[in-house]
DNA sequence: ATAATTGCAAATGCTTTGCTTGTGA
DNA sequence: TCACAAGCAAAGCATTTGCAATTAT
């Protein structure tokens, strides 16, 4: 049984076919799919899965915290297990690949901002976009 | 003349009845608003004006880089003049309300994850998402 | 048994576009 | 004058939803 699996079982969410062969893919996926891109995965293993049952899968699993939707600029919404450990994204504004960053000193002045606005930071979105330095 | 008519000269874009308009409306706006905000805004000054030209005429500023347009999280487009000193947002989870805020250390980390990623930083996105402390 | 879930197609909401008429430099 | 812009309505695209049939517990 997959780690997305698991956690369905934990949070008592309901275990369809379809919501396995999903959990399924997004468990061994490890970049990050459109739901567009999801549906073509999940679809080599069943045919018969719908676009729809795919979008409310994936929000039932964003609402359960068990899977993180990203709206990097301008295009659709892309999914990725939620990690253990929060990180945020690099996006490579030529190719599209992202990279995935860790930065405690950032995360640490991000609570110090809202602190000082007198807000408790409940989320935030840092996406940083660049292109490759050739040497 | 208000400051977008300005610098629609400056880079020769052409100035309509209807682009002066939403110059205006936009330049006296304090806040972020979204295209259908600012539609009803320019049609108090002129109630001809389409939907359809409002759409066109912020995406022609924005591409001039007089407007700066933002997605935040699961809403509508929302657009503000470009500011003289780039700034970041702060998102008040509970009232909608946004705060603007400039942290030149967080700016300079940003530059520096980049660069150990061996990218060249050319635009971030900073959003917090917060709930005032009461206090 | 029965409340929840699916597939399908239709509906939605934001945004863009084709086309004809109008207009700024 | 005449290339470009506006208005209108239709199209586009990602996402959501109503409904009848199916399925998990």
């Amino acid at each position: 049984m997959n780690s997305i699996e698991e956690k369905c079982k934990k949070k008592g969410v309901r275990l369809t076919e379809q919501r396995k062969i999903i959990a399924e893919v997004m468990s061994e996926s490890k970049d990050h799919p459109d739901v567009d891109e999801l549906h073509k995965r999940v679809s080599s293993v069943d045919k018969k899965i719908s676009i729809a049952t795919v979008y409310r899968t994936v929000k039932l699993f964003e609402e359960a915290g068990i899977l993180e939707k990203h709206e990097f600029k301008g295009g659709k919404a892309r999914y990725e297990q939620s990690p253990d450990e929060h990180h945020d994204h690099l996006i490579d504004i030529n190719s599209g690949e992202i990279i995935e960053f860790v930065d405690k000193d950032i995360e640490k002045l991000q609570n110090e901002v809202a602190k000082k606005l007198g807000y408790k930071l409940v989320d935030h979105k840092l996406e940083l976009y660049g292109s490759k330095i050739k040497k």
